[in-house]
DNA sequence: TGCTTGTTTTT
DNA sequence: AAAACAAGC
């Protein structure tokens, strides 16, 4: 091989794995010696406004952990498949290398793009960086798709315990060739409005260090507490984890070892870890189920609900986005939403029930309200957990589950702790009447300073009725199918 | 990973 | 009077 073969480059295309350490494609490219290029393009129109905050920022770690070992983040925009061959040919390029995506879009862009490039004589290779397995391993008994969480879970803690994860590679060579990339400032991501910035920083650090923080952070507070505390929105037992896997800078399978290793180690409690990797396991089922089903994200996947009728009234969803249903822990949730990017767990069944069986809102509009503004969207965990509060999905809550959201607020929110953080004009208001602010007798409201309908909505909905019409509308499935 | 209503049991 | 239980939604 002469000079000007050996110094054609190896391009690494980076993205929803924004990190160095247990990157498989880019453990590849560094034994590729050649020199490096990484790249990341940005085609998605779907992202919403709070993943295009973190991705900003989580871009900008990326570019200057690379840039540390002499290798250029190039910036484009286009359509993926266009920028990654015009680079590849403006490069010269030998190899092109990246970790699979399973989004029905991603999956037909990348194959055809791998297609188009080893046409040209490149090398490409795609890797699994992003699961613990990929959704075409695992197989029921009869060897179909598995349809319901347990069978799942079991069949993955059984037979599919990951490999351990490969460490950052110690060095890197960078191409010192002069190529075109777009400034981050220029890809426009951050948000218009600086205040709902602010709000998303105060509670996040993307990037892979933030990541690391993170689970550290986690296996050392909430981890020993987390199967009876993770429910408490208040509690600060969950790993706030999501978002960092959203965008790969951490894997799956570190996190897997990382909580089984403090497990062992460290006396925590039995079932801890268990439930906890349950959780992970979820994410796994929701690109099985969407990787078996590509139209998760838009099709009913039982389709007897196709003729469900939603009511659709656009001036309560749109009190349910602001925050303003009248239901206390409702609202607490979603203004949570809006401050921070994420929302608990517990607390987005409680809300996503509310917006499906009290509103009557087709599941869609909730869906595309949290792509929108929860930093952690992500197209299968969101379309299947939709799915699962609807009743439409896979292994679903049944229909007659139908949260009464001031019981669920008194339970998991017993001393209003959450509730008076982000609904902080009803602050006052005794533990008794917090979740049922309606039902407060007049001089409790007067010495709490809350005015029904002025300071705070009365109730959208009435609990009750709203509980027999959803009841009465399910019902027209069951006689129908 | 529920709620409601009606009934029975316990204090 | 309250708590526990059962059944249907």
């Amino acid at each position: 091989m002469d000079d000007a073969e050996q110094n054609r480059p190896t391009i690494i295309w980076f993205r929803n794995d924004l990190r160095l350490a247990d990157n498989p494609a880019l453990a590849r490219a560094a034994s590729s010696r050649r020199p490096l290029i990484a790249l990341h393009v940005l085609d998605d129109c779907y992202l919403g406004g709070a993943t295009r905050w973190w991705l900003h920022h989580s871009l900008a770690k990326l570019g200057e952990r690379l840039a540390g070992h002499g290798v250029p983040l190039i910036l484009r925009r286009g359509p993926a498949r266009e920028e990654v061959i015009s680079l590849a040919l403006e490069t010269r390029a030998a190899n092109v290398f990246w970790n699979r995506r399973y989004d029905p879009h991603g999956i037909a862009a990348d194959s055809d793009l791998k297609e188009k490039l080893r046409a040209a004589g490149l090398v490409v290779e795609s890797f699994n960086s992003n699961l613990i397995t990929e959704p075409w391993e695992v197989k029921t008994s009869s060897g179909g798709p598995f349809r319901v969480f347990t069978p799942f879970w079991k069949a993955l803690r059984a037979h599919y315990v990951p490999a351990k994860p490969i460490s950052e590679p110690s060095t890197l060579e960078g191409s010192t060739a002069s190529i075109p990339s777009l400034r981050l400032e220029d890809m426009d991501l951050l948000p218009r409005k600086p205040d709902w910035a602010n709000g998303l920083r105060g509670t996040w650090c993307p990037g892979e260090a933030g990541a690391r923080d993170r689970l550290q952070r986690f296996l050392a507070d909430g981890f020993a507490q987390y199967a009876d505390c993770r429910d408490f929105p208040a509690a600060g037992a969950t790993s706030m984890l999501s978002p960092h896997l959203r965008f790969g800078e951490i894997s799956p399978r570190r996190i897997w070892h990382a909580a089984s290793l403090a497990a062992a180690r460290r006396d925590i409690p039995e079932g801890n870890l268990d439930k906890f990797l349950s959780e992970l396991a979820w994410r796994e089922f929701s690109y099985h189920l969407l990787f078996h089903n590509p139209d998760l994200p838009r099709e009913n996947f039982q389709r007897k609900f196709d003729a469900f009728p939603w009511a659709n009234n656009e001036a309560a969803f749109r009190a349910w986005t602001k925050g303003r249903t009248g239901y206390p822990i409702v609202d607490a949730g979603m203004r949570e939403l809006w401050q921070t990017g994420t929302m608990h767990n517990r607390v987005r069944m409680i809300a996503a029930s509310f917006l499906i069986k009290h509103l009557l809102v087709d599941w869609r509009k909730g869906a595309e309200w949290f792509r929108d503004t929860l930093v952690d969207a992500d197209i299968a965990s969101n379309s299947a957990s939709w799915q699962w509060v609807a009743g439409s999905g896979a292994d679903a809550a049944p229909y007659f589950r139908i949260f009464n959201p001031v019981l669920q607020g008194e339970k998991f929110d017993p001393d209003g702790s959450y509730t008076r953080r982000f609904v902080p004009e009803l602050a006052g208001l005794p533990d008794r009447y917090l979740f049922r602010p309606f039902e407060a007798p007049e001089s409790v409201l007067a010495k709490a300073g809350v005015t029904l309908g002025k300071t705070y909505p009365s109730p959208i909905v009435d609990h009750g009725l709203a509980r027999d019409r959803a009841l009465q509308a399910f019902q027209t499935l069951s006689a129908a199918a």
